[in-house]
DNA sequence: GCCGATACCGGAAGCGCTTCCGGAATGTGC
DNA sequence: GCACATTCCGGAAGCGCTTCCGGTATCGGC
């Protein structure tokens, strides 16, 4: 119970000072001593108290993670809980722990001070996602770490963890325009979301490379939501797109349904293709051909990276941008006659 | 920036010990005095420093919430995030942090003793689950708060906070029943998940309640994830069903996948009736008719009950059981000719 | 106008750790 | 055997806060 750096170094017969030194991993002990000391450590099951440490060392050795909800919401799932995967598997290795903030939308600023000031955390994972995020100012005015799930449109020095999402979609469209597609359409989320910006971005781009024209008939900003596409689709029918690219699996979910009361058919009279590769876009009927992003990965690697940051802030900024896979399956149908070679 | 209770104090003119207790709301302060000290701490951004506080008063105001993975990645989507939403919320408006713990299989015990001695927590949240949840003993023997989501099967003595899942699962069945279906059979969970054996449990009690007798044919025990109701349907179709109550929603996914390749019609040929009320049950073909259970809201509750143990420690354990509603859609079909007195 | 009770406040100790600094032990080359 | 560098270790200060304890003002009752 009263467990203490005083009662290990008495056990051990050493001072407090050399008892703190191995548990940090200083060189300025015999190894011999360390071994002891360590022994003693093991058998008593002592753990350092983590608030005097931080008091002490300036250092909490806990890594911040913060989601605004309002925007995590329009992802959805499995966004959230893979990246927090992610994040925890990494820090569970690095022997650091995980606090969660879920920012109101409109009190992102307030909770960030709070955050910041309590002196809890030793760095900061902010999924970001808003072209202007309103708390990455703040962040740059304080000294803290930080590192943004998403790319940052503008600042050149933010650390940050990305997907390829302007790429993915880009192939995407691509292989639909390879199969002979000729009204491509899409489906995307908000522009003010970078991924959303991102993924319209890259649909533009793919037709660019085929010398195609851009038909603003074809082309529905919506929400990240399975309603919004419902009604995005809707809207699109009268112009007769034979293919829609969707920002992402939700809002193919809600195309698939207005498209079935429409009596269109899925891939024959229509190619859907969507974007997240969540869970269930191989039970659609037909199954979701669709972009797959490593999100978990994109977690670990955010933690790992800002931890290195946390410990070597002579480092500088990180940018990382994984890259997505195209995921193959019957919502995209085959050639047609008119394919365009690859 | 070097902003303490020294600094406040100096301001305000009084001493750091009173400033202490302007922080922490004692009444030994004069109106006007406090006044004059909280309008200082305005002024000047001030936060206490999180580490001291919890190393001078032996709390840290944080909240741990550790969740074993390997079952949370069976009871999937939306659970996790849903819950920790509800517990975010709760904490957020008591002014308390939110530590986060994916603890992986088998080494539970490990995880937990170090959350336990590290001292970062006042009170852990856990999402129980199996019958024999291995941390549960070893947190009896310490000290520390504690509060299960899901009930605990065998002691009285712990807190929890669960939905009523037999119940539910009762409500499905005897829906099924209601409306004329004579062969239900049911796909549950693993037996060793609580939820999944009292969701059985619910199953069997509707069946006794009309008086009809259990049929082990017409009763598979899977995994609670989509392939699993996939293979459990097919086992299930030489039986010849005319309903399936599935233990969760993704089971019911997958069964609905199998009725569909062998050509069963639903809710004609067979009535399917899910759990959870994930998303996209709303967006299934035929609608899936399902039990809502309220997670986020069992989320919020825990972390205020847990909250309360934590300042209260007097108080006596703490049980809760939330009801859960059957959200009729279309698969499980209409009244038949032979549908029983409601 | 005095006394005791009560409300309010400050000094100081101490929570468990890290780290600076200086001292002892050990090793090295001559 | 000596001077010196190097390795290893301990004493003590101090991180920013809470809380115990005792002291001073204030007040009501006689």
């Amino acid at each position: 119970m009263g467990m203490n750096l005083d009662e290990i170094a008495r056990l051990s017969g050493v001072s407090r000072t050399t008892v703190s030194r191995v548990l940090n991993n200083k060189s300025e002990v015999k190894e011999a001593t360390r071994q002891r000391v360590l022994e003693i450590i093991r058998q008593s099951n002592f753990k350092p108290h983590a608030a005097a440490r931080s008091l002490a060392g300036g250092r909490t050795r806990v890594l911040g993670v913060v989601i605004l909800v309002g925007v995590s919401e329009l992802f959805s799932w499995p966004y959230f809980s893979l990246l927090i995967q992610g994040i925890t598997a990494a820090c569970r290795a690095l022997d650091y722990s995980v606090m969660l903030w879920l920012a109101e939308p409109g009190h992102e600023r307030r909770t960030l001070a709070q955050i910041l000031r309590s002196g809890l955390i030793d760095g900061l994972v902010i999924s970001s996602m808003l072209v202007d995020n309103p708390i990455v100012p703040a962040l740059e005015e304080n000294n803290t770490p930080f590192l943004l799930i998403g790319r940052h449109p503008t600042n050149p020095q933010a650390n940050y963890v990305d997907v390829e999402n302007l790429n993915g979609a880009r192939k995407a469209t691509a292989h639909l325009l390879r199969l002979g597609r000729r009204r491509v359409a899409t489906i995307n989320g908000p522009l003010n979301i970078i991924a959303g910006a991102d993924r319209h971005e890259g649909y533009l781009v793919a037709l660019r490379d085929r010398g195609l024209p851009v038909d603003s008939n074809l082309i529905r900003e919506s929400n990240f939501t399975e309603a919004g596409g419902y009604h995005a689709m809707q809207q699109l029918l009268p112009y007769a797109p034979d293919a829609v690219f969707a920002g992402n699996d939700l809002m193919a979910l809600g195309a698939l349904q207005a498209l079935r009361e429409a009596g269109r058919r899925v891939p024959e009279d229509l190619a859907l293709v969507g974007f997240d590769d969540v869970p269930f876009a191989a039970s659609t009927v037909p199954a979701l051909t669709t972009v797959r992003q490593p999100i978990q990965q994109a977690g670990q690697l955010s933690a790992e990276m800002l931890i290195d940051l946390i410990e070597n802030p002579q480092l500088a900024p990180q940018q990382l941008v994984l890259p997505t896979e195209l995921v193959i399956r019957a919502s995209c149908g085959f050639e047609l006659q008119n394919a365009l070679p690859a």
